[in-house]
DNA sequence: AAGCTTAGCAACCGCCTACGC
DNA sequence: CGCGTAGGCGGTTGCTAAGCT
């Protein structure tokens, strides 16, 4: 015999999930960590599948998500990505904190795949369009002067990325076990790829350094004051956000919901809070 | 001001793989 | 070993707000 069915389809409820149905699940999760997602919905009462229970935590309630779009440093990070991996979003979200591979997917959908093709590449080959080659989208026949800070990199990277598909170095430590070379498409991968993939980022500095500018702006976020403050709000013992505990990482809540949850004490209460939290749009903004 | 179109994004759907039984 | 499920993934849909006529 196999495992329950994930949820029975009579009675779950879909579509957009409500700010109560949010502190159901946050609430859950603080206190229970992340599970077995098909125990979820019945143990927080909600009236949800499991699968969307999971989604919706990972896309939308997990507190080391970013906000915002995606940061210059960012977006060319996923075209460069995206001409090695394909449309493998989740393999691409892992290599950015903070985002996930659902509003990676919807990032490149409707913002880069239109940059490229109005820069005349090709958002599945990142190969520039020939001449006489048809091209995906009407959108890619106007406007192709555009000479915008963006529109550079973007140059930029889809040049690199042709150059660096034959002479990319050799490292290791990657996650993926495939082991083809074949150029990118959807189910090319490979342990050499990536490791070269990761290697040829590493080497870049300049997008290491505003990645890690991004980040590191929450090592100084966290206040004892803020997380006292947030087991009392959620009616959770405190020992919930000791620094061993389980739900520990809430410690390194960044900003999501904070206004919905009941968390506005890290805004009015803590000034060091705001100030993180000013660097951090800052970092993003640059 | 009203109606229409478009863009952006959250959420769902269906498939695949790993794993428990 | 085979069956069936949970979890994960990528593609797609549908809702809503903004922009346009």
């Amino acid at each position: 015999m196999g495992r329950q069915p994930c949820c029975d389809k009579l009675g779950v409820k879909k579509g957009p999930w409500t700010a109560e149905e949010d502190k159901k699940l946050i609430n859950f999760i603080l206190t229970n960590g992340q599970c077995c997602w098909r125990a979820v919905p019945k143990l927080a009462g909600l009236r949800r599948c499991g699968k969307s229970c999971r989604l919706r935590w990972t896309n939308y309630l997990r507190p080391d998500l970013k906000r915002g779009l995606l940061t210059d440093a960012e977006e060319q990070l996923v075209i460069d990505l995206h001409a090695r991996l394909g449309n493998r979003w989740s393999k691409i979200a892992a290599r950015l904190p903070g985002r996930t591979d659902n509003e990676i997917k919807n990032h490149w959908n409707t913002h880069i795949k239109k940059k490229l093709l109005k820069l005349g590449i090709d958002p599945i080959t990142h190969e520039p369009f020939h001449k006489d080659q048809p091209k995906h989208d009407e959108l890619a026949t106007d406007d192709q002067q555009s000479s915008s800070q963006t529109d550079n990199l973007l140059v930029e990277s889809a040049s690199n990325n042709n150059n660096n598909h034959h002479q990319m170095p050799e490292t290791n430590n990657m996650e993926d076990n495939n082991s083809s070379s074949s150029p990118p498409t959807e189910n090319s991968s490979s342990t050499d790829n990536d490791s070269r993939l990761l290697d040829s980022i590493c080497n870049d500095e300049s997008l290491l350094n505003s990645l890690w500018n991004i980040d590191e702006p929450w090592n100084n976020i966290i206040q004892p004051a803020a997380s006292q403050n947030i087991s009392d709000i959620m009616g959770l013992p405190s020992s919930c956000f000791e620094e061993d505990n389980s739900c520990a990482w809430l410690l390194d809540c960044q900003d999501f919901g904070i206004h919905d949850f009941g968390f506005d004490c890290f805004m009015s209460n803590d000034f060091e809070l705001n100030t993180s939290l000013n660097t951090l749009e800052m970092g993003d903004k640059q």
